[in-house]
DNA sequence: GAAAAAACTTGACTCGTTCAAGAAAAGCGG
DNA sequence: CCGCTTTTCTTGAACGAGTCAAGTTTTTTC
């Protein structure tokens, strides 16, 4: 994906095309899953100017409009990713909060008939797996 | 359940029986998905001089101790109840946060055979649906 | 190119949660 | 039942992700 395809990206959804704009694409596809400071971070290496503010203000822009999805499991900061529309769910690791995709063996919409909804009007079901990234459950293997 | 189970049930966990813990377990009972500041109200109802660090404290150990469990939906704070290990859900509302409880059509552990798990040794798989809660759905369908 | 609208910068601020030190209470052995 | 040890609770300060607000800059449109 080239720069021009950001840009289109950003015109398709009715946004105007900024610098801010488009290092935030940038730095959310060079690092999937960054916290937002992270995202800064990256942001500064090619746009150094750029307030934090305006970092907040893009990410939420862009998660409204769909282009990016924010995930943000229990006891993390909230995280960034460019890949949706494909119903993938996540992996966190309880010991480090290392966060990896996963796409969910029984089927495109998972678990999206729940059994009862309490006349709530359900659009999305999110799945979270809970468990230790390969690092931490050798290295919590070893301790025990 | 009575007064006495909750003793038990601290005491079987390793937990030191005292007012703030058995006050907390009363207040989670009674409002099932309160925040932490619901927590602490309800519990100064019956005991006034309980400290906010206490509840934070105790609602952390009995989370550790898998006494009640913790919840945290994106965008929201902490919340707890007492229903545990049976493997619920929770439907959250987009609008208002309100949260209820699910039991997953699919069985007792949904899900929690992911495709390709990196790596991963998985312990839990969480769900959480999003949607709008009945008041919410209805008002909103008006106002469009 | 000028005007209107949207986006960005700066800086202060909120609030849920955590940290730290000392006081109080629970549980255990005598 | 009483003192000792450990855990828990109180008090009060601090942290940090995220938000608010005012004013300036940039993008877009005509």
């Amino acid at each position: 994906m080239k720069q021009e395809d950001f840009e289109h990206l950003l015109r398709s959804a009715d946004l105007r095309v900024t610098r801010p704009r488009l290092a935030v694409l940038r730095a959310v596809r060079r690092e999937p899953h960054a916290d937002t400071s992270s995202v800064l971070a990256a942001v500064r290496t090619e746009e150094p100017t750029v307030s934090h503010q305006a970092v907040y203000d893009v990410l939420g822009a862009l998660t409204d409009s769909g282009l990016v999805r924010r995930i943000q499991p229990a006891g993390s900061v909230a995280r960034y990713e460019l890949r949706v529309g494909d119903n993938h769910h996540h992996v966190v690791c309880r010991s480090c909060g290392a966060v990896a995709d996963v796409d969910c063996a029984v089927g495109v919409r998972p678990c999206l008939d729940a059994s009862d909804t309490h006349g709530f009007v359900i659009d999305e079901a999110e799945v979270t797996y809970w468990g230790l990234c390969p690092a931490c459950s050798t290295s919590s293997a070893a301790t025990s």
